[in-house]
DNA sequence: TGATTTCATGAACCGTTGTTCATATAGTCG
DNA sequence: CGACTATATGAACAACGGTTCATGAAATCA
């Protein structure tokens, strides 16, 4: 029986670990209170310290959770893509839609961690771990892009990655700062016809 | 006589204004304390506050400071430069001086006031400003590029202006949340490859 | 010189917020 | 059913940080 004793959990860990990167991801580390991650999760902030521990703590759970989920799909649509070209169209369109969305707009790793990373040794490494991941997901796809012959003309696949993410990142910061959310997916539309043809 | 009655103020109040601009671009709104604006000015937290309001204040007070210096000097170079493709190398080698600085990387309008914005209209404000500005230079760059035929092919002048300053920023951001100052960089390089010769 | 005005600063104030303590609750195990 | 263990939460705690108060200092003006 896998029943441990005790009393058990009346909510699912990740659910809540979910809605919490959610109120980081509007908030920010230092914006976020407990009293708000209350009104998001329905629990009392003991039982959130409890199950993931402080506020520190939380934050780093919250860093690898959005990680493990909004990372990961870019990379994964990148690599699981038919042709690079498709792959990176693809990955571009996540990253629109998160720049189009309503709350919680842009990075969570990027924007909200980068304020704290210089100051938390932990927390640089997770936003190092995420770069690194994209930022190779994205110079196989344009190695592979080279092989298929669908470049615009022979470049530099890491640098071209590096391109990708610079202007994907900065696509999210600025749509955190707009009401219109349609006018910063230009970059994006426009480094893909620049890349391709 | 220009000389008002009472007790002259004992220090130059742009330059103390400097100097509170890089707590704020260093630390965030909410990370900066008064005891660190106390060390890096010298001055007592009521003689800042008497000077310039609360702490809200302060940081409205920087971030226009922020933008008529260093978002001005990148439109200044885009302008007064022979031709357009200078002009862009220009502000490209500021943005990259921006990213390899020791401390205070980044843009504070985008990423640090980025974090407050959603929440205060001032600082927004000062954003969207800032942001139309650049935008505007580095389209009419891209314009008089178009004109003097140094664009690697035809492309709408807005939508190259949106991806340089969402680049731009990426980079910046990149190089908050990093080590080597270098690798960032090669975003910019491979930019202006691409879109130039 | 004395009155007046502005700047400088020590000290107290006060609210917000993260954290901890103590207690009630809901399960399993023997 | 009692013993035990883990979870849930009310309430008190503690501290950091922004703001305000009151007083002293430095200049100009009459």
């Amino acid at each position: 029986m896998e029943n441990v004793r005790g009393r058990p959990r009346s909510f699912d860990k990740d659910d809540v670990l979910e809605r919490i990167t959610c109120v980081f991801w509007e908030r920010g580390f230092d914006g976020a209170t407990y009293e708000q991650m209350e009104a998001e999760t329905g629990l009392k902030r003991q039982s959130l310290i409890y199950a993931f521990g402080d506020k520190r703590a939380l934050f780093l759970a919250a860093l690898q959770h959005y990680r493990t989920t909004r990372v990961e799909a870019v990379c994964a649509a990148l690599a699981s893509a038919k042709t690079a070209k498709q792959g990176v169209a693809a990955a571009f369109d996540i990253w629109r839609g998160d720049a189009s969305r309503q709350r919680h707009r842009g990075c969570l790793l990027v924007t909200t961690a980068g304020e704290v990373a210089p100051f938390d040794a932990d927390v640089a490494k997770q936003i190092a771990i995420a770069h690194k991941k994209l930022l190779t997901a994205f110079e196989d796809a344009f190695e592979q892009a080279g092989a298929e012959r669908s470049l615009q003309r022979k470049t530099d696949a890491a640098a071209l990655a590096m391109l990708a993410v610079a202007t994907g990142d900065g696509s999210l910061l600025h749509a955190r700062n707009e009401n219109d959310g349609g006018s910063t997916q230009l970059a994006l539309d426009s480094l893909f016809s620049l890349i391709f043809d």
